[in-house]
Parts: C-alpha cells; sequence; structure tokens
DNA sequence: GAAATGTGTCAACATTGCTGACGTAAAGGG
DNA sequence: CCCTTTACGTCAGCAATGTTGACACATTTC
C-alpha cells in the first residue's frame, strides 16, 4: 500500500532536481519554469488557459510572469478576435532554457527506459496519465470538444 | 520528448492534491506530511536520517516537527545506545492520518491500474524507481552495506 | 448604455525553504 | 579526565511562492 507513494515521492523530487540545478543558475525558481514550460509548449496560451493548467491565483502568476516579461523569456500579443486577451509567447531565449531543461529531464526518462527495456515508454505514458484527474471524469462535461482539448492533461 | 515531462507534472500535482485536500482540514501543510508520513512509516528513525531523507534543513524541519510534538501526532524517545539520537515515532493519532491519506492516494493508483490491465503495478513500481537516484549509481560508493539500505529509496 | 469578462495591481499574510550563529548534552579519543 | 566531535535545538532574518480581498481599466456582449 505504501511502496508506490513513496516511489511516487522520490522520483518527483529527483525529476525536480535536475531543473533546479538549470534554474539557480539562471536566478530563476520552479514557478518560472512552469511558466514558462506551458508558455513554450502552448504558443498564444491566454492567462485564463495558463491559471487553469497551472492551479494557482493570477497573482501568483503575475509575480513571475512578469520577471519573464522583463527578462524577455517571454513576450504578450493582444489576441485577434478579442483584444482583451493577452497571449503569451516564448522568445527564442526562453524556448532555449526550456530546452535545456527538457534535455536533461529527458536523460533521465532514457536512462529509466534503458534498464526497464523496450515497451516501458509507453507504459510509463499511460500509467502517468491514468494517474492524471481527466475533467471528463467526475465533472458534468458539457464542454464542447474544442474546449475538452483545451484542458485535457496533454 | 515533451509528453513524459508535462505527464509526470500533471500526475504529480493531482497526486498531492488529494493529499492537500485531507490536510486542510487538519491544519497541517505538505511539509507536515512529509515528516509525519516517514515517521509513521519508519519508526524509531532519527532526526538526523529524516533530514536526509527529506532534503531539507534542520531549521526547516523543527518548525513542523515542532508542530506535530505539540499537537501528539508524534512523540520521540532518547536512542537506547546513544541518547544524544531522538527516535521518532507516530503516535495513533498520526498513524491514523497518513493511513487516511494513504487510502484516497492508493484509490488513485487502484484506479489507474484498473484501466491499464495486469501487469501495470509491478512496471509502475519498476518505473518510478529506475527514475530515482541510487546513492550507488553516480557518488563514490563507500558507505556500508547498512548505511546504504538506510539510504536507498525505500 | 449597462453588465459581464479578461487582465493588472496593491496590500497583507501564510507556508516552507534557506543561511548564519550560537548553545547544550552526550560520546569518544587521547 | 579533559577535549573534540557529534547530534540536536534555537533564534533571527530573508527569499520564493502560494493565498485573500479589493479595486481599476479596457473590451466585449447584451
Amino acid at each position: 500500500m505504501f511502496g508506490l507513494i513513496e516511489s511516487m515521492f522520490f522520483a518527483y523530487r529527483d525529476f525536480v532536481r535536475d531543473a533546479d540545478r538549470i534554474l539557480a543558475s539562471d536566478k530563476f525558481g520552479r514557478a518560472h519554469h512552469r511558466v514558462l514550460y506551458f508558455v513554450s509548449r502552448r504558443p498564444g496560451l491566454t492567462i485564463a488557459e495558463l491559471l487553469e493548467i497551472l492551479e494557482i491565483t493570477k497573482q501568483s502568476l503575475n509575480r513571475v510572469l512578469n520577471d519573464l516579461l522583463e527578462r524577455s523569456y517571454v513576450v504578450t500579443r493582444s489576441g485577434e478576435t478579442d483584444r482583451r486577451r493577452r497571449q503569451l509567447y516564448a522568445t527564442p531565449q526562453g524556448d532555449a532554457l526550456i530546452a535545456e531543461i527538457a534535455a536533461v529531464q529527458s536523460a533521465r526518462f532514457e536512462k529509466a527506459f534503458a534498464e526497464l527495456g523496450p515497451g516501458a515508454r509507453p507504459q510509463a505514458i499511460a500509467f502517468l496519465q491514468a494517474m492524471t484527474d481527466r475533467p471528463d471524469s467526475d465533472a458534468g462535461d458539457m464542454a464542447s470538444p474544442e474546449d475538452r482539448s483545451r484542458l485535457a492533461s496533454p
């Protein structure tokens, strides 16, 4: 009953430590990483969408987002159809930092899969996604398909 | 290259949220949970061992540990052979809280394994452990076997 | 034109991490 | 038996990141 819980803790602890080392040399924290990561991965993301993914308040988000804007890791553009919406884009500098961190984290995955043999990768992906709440599982599920695809853990 | 990274983030986010809900009703935070969890799982754990597992400073640990002692979720006893060492034990109340949280987190695992079919559980355990740093993998490995077993992610 | 929406911001506060410095009790080596 | 080391506690201050609450502004929508 307990082995999995501990393994989850240790695996995530070490996984995040990979990122922390790189972030520290750039004077960024974990919160900056999370924001920059999703902006880099989903160009044109809006503030509201980012808040839903991260599950934090806009005040917490703005603090780190402003750091990223000031240091030109992220830029914003007003939405074309709705100019109230600010769409976020990573700059080449922002993309580069995300790629650097992703490289070491991917190396950790590759090392694990090399130990575990073929088939481990799709099994790991399936496992992690099965561990994640999906919006249709417990809620009313009234969202349109386009909305759902945006909310679903990608 | 990126799907796994995100999946790891989302899986852990939802996994921890299970615990947060219960902890909030007991006026404890995540830090209290981590301490109480390992004390409950490893009766007789010393301060130094706990610090190694959690990878935090003794000042950070003492803050939450004192809360747990004052509210009688944890008790201490001086070590028998070395009375400088304080050995930590969860009280029945402490064990009960850990069991309550473990129940909802285990339910999440069970739900995932039910979706994924037989074999998913050992694969998940193997995956998470392969993702975790082991003390012998990159360091000098001068520790005695007893020391190693204590350091190894259990 | 009024109301709702998306976003920014100020202020205050809680949790949880850190460093640095210092104290005390017990163990262990000469 | 002193003296050093070890294990631990504690005080003080600071940093990162989360929270609530309140208010402002531009834009869209009814």
